[in-house]
DNA sequence: CTGATAATGAAAATCATTTTCATTCTAGTG
DNA sequence: CACTAGAATGAAAATGATTTTCATTATCAG
């Protein structure tokens, strides 16, 4: 990086609290990353982190947003997505972003991607039900559930 | 392919029933794809698929195995599932197995993908509560609905 | 049988992601 | 404050699944 990715910062004076509160050693291109993350609304995929971070800053290179944003994700802070077009998305994680959990209605027309919470058990907490009927059912321990549903939303439908 | 794809079956008097009844023009190689999906209990890679059907025909090539398996997903006759890593596989129908509508769980540990089928909703038919949740809370049709869960399997738990 | 059309296979092209590797930073330590 | 082992970075190369290209071969309606 040509100016140096710690540029005075420090131990996370400027920012960093998230990052270090989470075990992961803050750098310029970490906390670009995670601040393009947590100011955008719902997911994006690493090209797009990649625009954004280089807006601020223009010599991160792609590889270091894939390592930053596998970084977050493995360490709890960004959740990644697919919605089978060959490419990962990746989005704040449900704690952080106030969402609470949810899942996704992807429209095959218009390929708009909605949140889907609630269910018909329990409309507050979809997850958690599923959980401890598959529990009981199948002795399966659920750590990560994830539903896509495909089809038409109301404006294509 | 060395020896003609058609060997003398005419019109589907050996095989090719259920491909013709769905409209695609039978030939060895599709006969010989949908022939191993129909005889596997549960999902294939693509790479399997390939190794099944050259035990009966050598010249098979993988650019034929995944368009024909992409041709009988379009058709119905397999579905074509993603656990996550990185590579596509299929299984077939859940009509044709069987089966009936089910999601899968996925081991972390193990790498054992289960059937999931039922719900805390409805015993019987996950797909379909949820499927008029979604309608009535969203508006949004679905047509397709994935269910991955990750986690651990009674083994591993 | 025969020609128009479709299917096939090998090799090349894609494309997202990962790895390699030389360089640059960082966080202590003295 | 200088120094160094270890971590992070970026560019380029490698990977690996899937797709495309294109010349060849097979199919089937007439």
């Amino acid at each position: 990086m040509r100016q140096g990715y710690g540029r005075g910062q420090g131990r996370g004076h400027r920012w960093g609290r998230q990052l270090e509160s989470s075990g992961i050693r803050p750098t310029l291109a970490r906390e670009l990353v995670f601040s393009v993350m947590e100011s955008s609304e719902g997911h994006l995929s690493v090209e797009e982190v990649l625009q954004e971070v280089r807006k601020s800053e223009e010599g991160i290179g792609l590889t270091t947003v894939y390592r930053s944003l596998e970084l977050l994700h493995s360490n709890g802070l960004v959740k990644k997505l697919d919605f089978g077009d060959g490419r990962a998305v990746f989005e704040l994680s449900d704690t952080l972003s106030g969402k609470g959990p949810h899942q996704h209605l992807i429209c095959r027309s218009c390929g708009q991607v909605q949140d889907l919470t609630g269910s018909p058990v329990d409309k507050e907490d979809f997850a958690g039900s599923m959980k401890s009927f598959i529990r009981e059912k199948y002795r399966f321990t659920t750590e990560n559930m994830e539903i896509k549903v495909y089809g038409l939303c109301s404006e294509c439908g």
